[in-house]
DNA sequence: CGGAATTGTGACGTTACTGTCACATAACTG
DNA sequence: CAGTTATGTGACAGTAACGTCACAATTCCG
């Protein structure tokens, strides 16, 4: 199961951002812009990761994180402050509350994903990352694996990439052109029509498993994974 | 008891600062100049916490820190990463390698005690085991022993540490890099060509005590367990 | 130091994957 | 319905990846 990473957070826009790039690498995630949302968000599912802002409208983040550790329903719950203080006395009032790592704003995304993986890694060892389920079609993009109605099935490189993109946007209909540019890589030219062949390839192993199609022609636009 | 902190660092003037404070605080202190000695102080005694400067002599922190995650007597043992260098790349490096948290010098005192107690403070759940099983094959990395249907199997070095580290994670496809980089060590250079060779050799060996490949070969993908 | 065990690497045969073509089939259009 | 356009698919040849072997280099150990 994905980890549940909840986001409490005033600013929308540095919200929005978290949201974008935890969702890129498959967590579940929760918005909560104040202190009181934060709270009741935490009680109704509780968060694999808090990534919490010090200030926090109502409730503040420090005195979230401080119930968190003394009355919460899981008092190890994972916490990685963001704050736009870089006072010292801050940070290790922080630290001292009890959040596992700090972080201050303006942060690098790509380094607060690191910290991410390196607190959720440490919660939950040997996690499965990256699964996507569509209809009956399950595909384990970490033990590179495709099964539909619990049944193995074998799928080249290729048809696994684009039966991997086609499942990270189910339903939507996708140009020869679309998929070339992004399951084969913008720089290599082959002809469309070889989308055609591989399509035809990942359909031909997909119907081996029983079920029926699902992948959706759509005239002169594209295909698509049905949605179901 | 007091908890145990190991301080690998090579600068006296740092190392012996760290021992005055982390005394102070009644924890007990080891100190270790180099790579090596860390090592040796590491089997020794396990620490509780290791503050493992980047650059040392002899074996490097990051070196140390991957041995640590991937053969140590304690996988899961909290490692501070100190080091001169900010540049992000290395800080999103060292969070990768599986240190828990990251501080850079000249760093304040007051605030890496402050991440000592954050840190010794949050409870390990699900500490890696001696043993582990998966299908039919049970390896004891205490006894650095591998038995399948009861029967021994005999491994050199590198094949353990690579079974070693696929039964840690099961299922899960890694790369001859990635596997150059934890099962070998991401200071030495070998051709990526070797992980086929000894992913050939222990599947022979496995292969002699019955059964079928456990191994699962993804083409251009690498390598990984059966999960069984 | 010398033999044994372990590890690295080039070579080579085999397998699997890929892109393209050619033609068959299906879907639209008027 | 006939013509046109778009799509499906088998065949095939070129290529890259793979597994294994043999041997070299290194390390280990007495």
């Amino acid at each position: 199961m994905k980890p549940y990473v909840l986001i409490a957070e005033d600013e929308k826009a540095v919200s929005e951002l978290l949201l974008y790039n935890l969702r890129k690498e498959d967590y579940d995630v929760g918005i909560a812009g104040d202190g009181e949302e934060t709270l009741i968000m935490i009680d109704e599912r509780t968060p694999d990761l808090l990534l919490l802002d010090w200030m926090l409208p109502k409730v503040s983040g420090i005195e979230i994180c401080r119930r968190v550790r003394t009355t919460g329903v899981n008092p190890n719950l994972p916490i990685i402050m963001l704050t736009a203080r870089g006072e010292e006395s801050d940070r290790i009032r922080g630290l001292d509350t009890g959040a596992d790592d700090y972080v201050t704003k303006p942060f690098s995304t790509t380094e607060l994903m690191a910290r991410v993986r390196a607190v959720l890694r440490r919660i939950r060892p040997g996690l499965k990352e990256d699964r996507i389920t569509v209809g009956d079609i399950e595909i384990d993009r970490v033990a590179h694996r495709v099964t539909r109605k619990g049944e193995d099935i074998h799928l080249g490189p290729t048809e696994f990439r684009l039966l991997d993109y086609f499942m990270q946007h189910p339903g939507r209909v996708f140009s020869r052109e679309q998929l070339l540019d992004t399951v084969w890589g913008s720089d290599v030219y082959v002809e469309a029509r070889t989308v055609d062949v591989h399509v035809g390839r990942l359909r031909k192993a997909l119907r081996n498993s029983g079920g029926d199609d699902p992948i959706r022609t759509v005239r002169s636009a594209g295909y698509a994974l049905r949605e179901d």
